[in-house]
DNA sequence: CTGGCTCCCTGAATGC
DNA sequence: TGCATTCAGGGAGCCA
């Protein structure tokens, strides 16, 4: 399931490809997958656009278009590339844009000037979500979507600092404090575990009875964590393949009854937050 | 403020 | 073998 680390992989292979193309037109094959606006005003505004910049925001897959921003979030099983058209469509897929060549001009009926041009190397930008999950969002004004989401985990405002005061603000337990996006944005569930794990916390720990010692190794546990995901270009399981590797390094995630790395105590799995959890019990203690 | 629960949805795993 | 049931998971929304 994407999180930060798969979201930064695809929004890194998909910056050059679509730096500069225009969005031609768009094929809603499942009108649920359209969060904002209507399918029919989707459509209409998002012709003509060009892609300005690529990038992310937590989980969200961000196109930075003209006069618009495309908020992506893949929540469960939501994927995005880049294909030729060939006609025929995948299974589940929900979005195909119609773009441009690379540094193509637009030819929007209406809109572009000139000739259709046959030998232009089009392409699609397909998003296909087996789970239907995943939203879109199209719209003038991103707070309205992002605005509520907590420091980048990765950037300079995350610091050992702001995290001490953060989980001090508040009593929560350790794991669902983290898995929420408006508190740090970007963590999910395999993450969480790796770093409560790296960190050797215990997921049902208060948040506000952590040391400073125990802060600054979650602080530096979540950083150290993401970081080794991206670096492996994030983790390739359900039906999301990028290419990944980071399933193949997990710590204690979906390795309950395999031994520890650290200690070789057999990790076990609990739910937290009706989440499933996975802890060495012998390095996180409770 | 906090946590628990449900819902959305599909496919893999499990049960009979 | 085949059919039915259960379960996972991100996030919104509801309730206590």
């Amino acid at each position: 399931m994407p999180e930060l680390p798969e979201v930064e992989t695809i929004s890194r292979i998909l910056r050059p490809k679509l730096m500069g193309r225009t969005i031609l037109s768009a094929q809603v094959r499942w009108s649920g997958t359209i969060a904002f606006p209507s399918v029919r005003t989707f459509r209409r505004t998002i012709a003509g656009q060009q892609i300005r910049e690529v990038g992310r925001r937590g989980k969200f897959l961000r196109l930075q278009l003209s006069e618009y921003d495309l908020l992506i979030h893949l929540r469960m099983s939501g994927d995005v590339e880049l294909r030729e058209p060939n006609g025929r469509f995948k299974l589940h897929d929900r979005l195909i844009l119609r773009l441009t060549a690379r540094g193509g001009r637009a030819n929007v009926p209406g809109i572009g000037r000139g000739p259709r041009n046959r030998r232009e190397s089009k392409s699609t930008l397909v998003f296909n979500d087996t789970r239907k999950f995943g939203r879109v969002w199209l719209t003038r004004n991103m707070d309205e979507v992002l605005g509520r989401l907590g420091p980048e985990p990765l950037g300079r405002a995350f610091t050992a600092d702001w995290l001490y005061e953060g989980v001090h603000a508040r009593r929560r337990q350790l794991k669902p404090l983290l898995l929420d996006q408006a508190f740090i944005a970007g963590l999910g569930n395999i993450y969480t575990d790796e770093a409560l794990h790296l960190a050797k916390l215990h997921p049902l720990k208060i948040s506000n009875t952590l040391s400073r010692a125990q802060v600054v190794r979650l602080h530096d546990a979540i950083r150290a964590t993401l970081r080794e995901g991206i670096r492996r270009n994030g983790a390739s399981i359900d039906w999301v393949y990028r290419g990944g590797d980071f399933q193949n390094h997990f710590r204690v995630y979906d390795r309950a009854g395999q031994p520890c790395p650290v200690c070789g105590t057999t990790i076990v799995r609990l739910v937290v937050g009706q989440r499933g959890t996975h802890i060495c019990p012998h390095c996180q203690r409770g």
